[in-house]
RNA sequence: GGGCCGUUAGCUCAGUCGGUAGAGCAUCGGACUUUUAAUCCGCUGGUCGCAGGUUCGACUCCUGCACGGCCCA
């Protein structure tokens, strides 16, 4: 690929100062040689040369003359006529240098002078104390290694523009340490995930993204089409009837982390790409899969947090103590007192209650269907600290085993925490006749109008007939888990790239 | 999709009753060899989101649009 190699480039007549002058500052680097030099080697990084020296008294450091060569953004300057403090920050934190004209090369300091904030440099020097007492390198041999055009956000206040946080989000993370911190969060929950199950024996998989028949959830697709083959694809909308296939071949525990796409509005909830652990345990059913996620959530709070008591919003939110579990009547029924086991097992009743409540009703709403609306808009925002819901009807559960007293309802349940879906999980139906029953039944459901309803998939109830062990599974949405980790109040404060619309002003 | 709020210098923000646009930081020039929101002196920097309208005159009032935030669906 042919690169643009222009040795004099001039700046664009309507960019403002700073770019212009930083440009110009480009242009005299190239005159004098590689401006981008990529030949400096780092040994250190600034975090390390904290943990390993911040307790040491300043006499012993000195008498040692521990050298080290850092590189970093150049964030903070002080210019003090012939010596100068600065920070530098790299991945791991921030370091302090002390740069004095009469112990770089000759010339050198002036040019570093010149620098500025948000240029890459390296320096290499021994550490010491300040008087305050702040490990700093001497440095005694500094240089430039990028040029940056573009002028940092303002030190003390930071970039707190909400937009120019998700669009730039590279930006954010320069100078937003909590942006970094929930970063690191988020890839810590990812990593202890990965660690919990791989301990129990799962093995991780990856399963098709691009589908025939998107399948496993109620939810509308994104469509993509494949040119060689001429034909339509769908984005996934869940991984769950690949994962099953899995189980079938002989695969009896596997997990899944990856990217689910879903074509519906945006909000503080909701980005058309999320990311979901899914994982199958064969010979397991919806209990065990309860009691595993106690000890997962509780273990990931303990581990990340150094808690079981945590904070969201203002709301404290208890891992500590065992969940609840409710079944979806049980639960509505605790929230409105009134409401009696009669009225919520007659359609006509429930309908009327339902539209007191704003609940758009259609008229192919079942009984299963209005009891799980009322429950969403009267328990689930309340639902702070864990609990578990269990008893979902069948008539919304159509991947779900049927129990075995009550055939209203499924083995199934979800967790709630923070006032959200954060898991959902349930025995698996593993009877083909049965999931061919309720495919037809989603198609007849599709046809009527429900675009959010399922497909038939021949080939998962083929692989069904080969004989499904009996399993349980569960998907646990990921961002909503580090938005509660977090304290982050938008699915948008826990995605690096959140989906905005395209900007139009000139960038 | 609806309601409310926002968009002013690179960043963070003021802007009075409609009368020629302000501060801090950053930048630029100068002083300063242990500072840390360094300090001190001086100077720059603006399509007030975009397009219309009202007016002698619009950052300010009105309409539409774009993007964002929050709430609702």
């Amino acid at each position: 690929m042919p690169r643009c190699r222009s040795m004099s480039f001039m700046p664009e007549p309507d960019e403002h100062d700073q770019i212009a002058q930083r440009q110009a500052k480009l242009a005299d680097l190239r005159q004098q040689g590689s401006a981008y030099p990529n030949d400096f080697r780092r040994d250190s990084l600034a975090g390390d040369l904290h943990r390993a020296h911040d307790q040491r008294a300043s006499e012993v450091l000195e008498s040692e003359r521990v050298r080290a060569a850092v590189a970093g953004r150049l964030m903070t300057r002080r210019l003090m006529g012939k010596a100068s403090f600065a920070h530098l920050q790299d991945m791991s934190g921030r370091i302090q240098l002390y740069v004095r004209r009469d112990d770089l090369p000759e010339g050198r300091y002036q040019a570093f002078k010149h620098w500025d904030l948000g240029d890459i440099i390296g320096a290499e020097g021994v550490l010491f104390k300040t008087k305050t007492g702040e490990l700093s390198l001497w440095v005694d041999e500094v240089r430039l290694l990028t040029k940056a055009l573009r002028p940092l956000p303002e030190k003390f206040h930071g970039l707190t523009d909400q937009e120019t946080r998700y669009r730039q989000r590279y930006l954010d993370l320069m100078v937003n340490e909590d942006t970094r911190r929930v970063f690191r969060m988020r890839s810590a929950v990812i990593d202890y995930l990965r660690g919990f199950f791989n301990a129990r024996g799962f093995l991780e998989v990856e399963t098709p993204m691009m589908q025939a028949i998107p399948g496993g959830a109620a939810a509308r697709p994104f469509t993509t089409h494949h040119n060689a083959l001429a034909m339509d694809l769908f984005l996934r909308i869940a991984p769950e009837l690949y994962l099953k296939r899995l189980v079938v071949g002989g695969f009896e525990s596997v997990y899944e982390i990856n990217r689910n796409f879903r074509n519906e509005g945006l909000s503080t909830q909701h980005n058309p790409e999320f990311t979901m652990l899914e994982f199958y345990q064969a010979y397991a059913d919806y209990r065990d899969l309860m009691d595993l996620t106690e000890v997962l959530l509780r273990g990931m709070a303990q581990t990340l947090l150094g808690t079981t008591t945590l904070s969201y919003q203002g709301d404290e939110v208890e891992f500590a103590a065992p969940f609840p579990r409710l079944t979806v009547t049980q639960a509505i029924r605790q929230f409105n007192a009134h409401l009696t086991v009669a009225e919520l097992e007659s359609l006509e009743r429930l309908r009327d209650i339902a539209r007191q409540w704003e609940i758009p009703v259609r008229d192919d709403f079942g009984l299963g269907k209005l009891q799980v609306e009322l429950f969403e808009k009267t328990v689930e925002p309340r639902l702070m600290s864990p609990t578990f819901i269990t008893a979902y009807p069948t008539e919304v559960s159509p991947l779900a085993r049927q129990n075995e007293a009550d055939p209203f309802v499924t083995d199934r349940f979800e967790l709630f925490i923070g006032g959200r879906e954060i898991a959902n999980g349930f025995s698996e139906l593993n009877d083909p006749q049965e999931q061919a029953m309720r495919f037809r039944a989603q198609v007849a459901a599709k046809a009527a109008g429900d675009q959010e309803a399922m497909h038939y998939d021949a080939d998962y109830i083929r692989a069904l007939e080969y004989g499904l062990p009996p399993t349980a599974g569960e998907g646990i949405g990921i961002d909503r888990l580090v938005m509660l980790f977090t304290d982050q109040p938008s699915i948008r404060d826990v995605l690096l790239f959140p989906h905005m619309r395209p900007e139009r002003k000139n960038t």
